[in-house]
DNA sequence: AATAGGCCCAACCGCACGCGA
DNA sequence: TTCGCGTGCGGTTGGGCCTAT
């Protein structure tokens, strides 16, 4: 049962390269290729596991790699298929000359992501917390979806954190009608930021969505009385220009397709949130199906083209002709 | 100066897929 | 059609380096 281990793990060497190691598999490839990696580390007179050696040459030593950092060029071809493609990592590389699926992948969970949380951008559905937040009020009435509010306050805490305590607060001062009670207006402070700001959030949240009624008063986003949206509620809490840093192009036309799609933005961060990790991710999953009796694609399994270029993440604003990866291409163009 | 914690990235792991026998 | 092998891929880990205390 299962696979033979691709090589036996007693008689190989583990962890890092020397560059002896780095000689004799470049000089070897050099001559003969890479035909079959098996057979290259016993040739090559390595103690290695040909996938290592594979990994090796393929991330570091292939003469056609770039090294060192990544232009600002790359970093917004990289958000910007991310937000196509998702975590398609090869995919995404083979649009970056020289850089391999691995560099765009660390560079990606190292920086990318931190940049774009940074910006208010939800990493992985790439819209603003502030959309999610209101498809939270809006969408998640029934009580027995709480635990997805719960859920959510765990993955994106510190946005959370920030938008709730710094902007929508003070907007819902500003426009609060100071004679009308509102039991849920959050009364802020530094303190409280300090000190119970994520109770408070919790406890607003539960409120909300076990007292679906009380919605409408909650939401000052909505001044007009009609369904809050990402777009007028951005608008209206100001909390993201539209053109964002200039670094890529967030505006409200990239939300235009909200509510689509089989999975709701809201259940695609839920089960590839940025902050999860990947058990979190599929208890996350496990749950939502077990509870909810709903099927979420969510992960791996998302394997056909359709599914892959099926999001509602809608950046299409790279040139077809741009795209190296015919793929792509002919993705975009279908898209347009 | 010492050390704890965070960051970064190379390397590893395990699963899935394609292909040929 | 089935099975085994080689490879591709995405997620995760571990260790070195850096920084803050």
């Amino acid at each position: 049962m299962g696979r033979i281990p691709c090589c036996e793990k007693d008689n190989v060497k583990r962890g890092q390269w020397t560059p002896e190691e780095d000689n004799k598999l470049s000089s070897y490839i050099a001559q003969h290729g890479t035909r079959n990696w098996r057979l290259i580390p016993k040739n090559a007179g390595l103690q290695r596991c040909g996938k290592s050696c594979r990994l090796r040459w393929t991330n570091y030593l292939r003469p056609d790699l770039k090294h060192g950092q990544f232009s600002d060029a790359e970093e917004q071809t990289i958000v910007k298929l991310h937000s196509v493609v998702g975590n398609r990592w090869s995919l995404i590389a083979a649009q970056l000359p020289g850089r391999t699926d691995n560099d765009v992948k660390n560079h990606w969970n190292t920086k990318l992501k931190k940049k774009l949380s940074g910006m208010g951008i939800d990493p992985v559905t790439h819209k603003p917390f502030s959309h999610l937040m209101a498809e939270i009020a809006t969408t998640l009435a029934p009580p027995q979806v709480a635990h997805l509010a719960e859920a959510a306050l765990g993955c994106f805490k510190d946005e959370m954190l920030h938008l709730l305590t710094k902007k929508r607060i003070d907007f819902q001062l500003q426009q609060s009608n100071p004679g009308q009670g509102n039991n849920t207006t959050v009364p802020y402070s530094k303190q409280d930021e300090k000190d119970d700001t994520v109770e408070k959030i919790k406890l607003n949240l539960s409120r909300a969505i076990q007292e679906p009624d009380m919605l409408p008063l909650n939401k000052p986003w909505e001044s007009t009385g009609t369904r809050a949206t990402s777009a007028n509620f951005e608008g209206g809490c100001g909390v993201f220009p539209t053109s964002v840093t200039g670094y890529h192009h967030y505006g409200p036309s990239s939300f235009a397709n909200e509510g689509g799609g089989s999975g709701s933005p809201w259940s695609q961060s839920m089960c590839t949130g940025s902050t999860c990790t990947a058990g979190e991710q599929v208890r996350s999953h496990e749950k939502l199906k077990d509870e909810n009796g709903e099927e979420f694609q969510g992960g791996k399994e998302i394997k056909n083209a359709t599914s892959i270029f099926n999001t509602d993440c809608v950046l299409w604003d790279i040139p077809s002709d741009d795209l190296i990866n015919p793929i792509y291409r002919e993705a975009f163009n279908n898209k347009e």
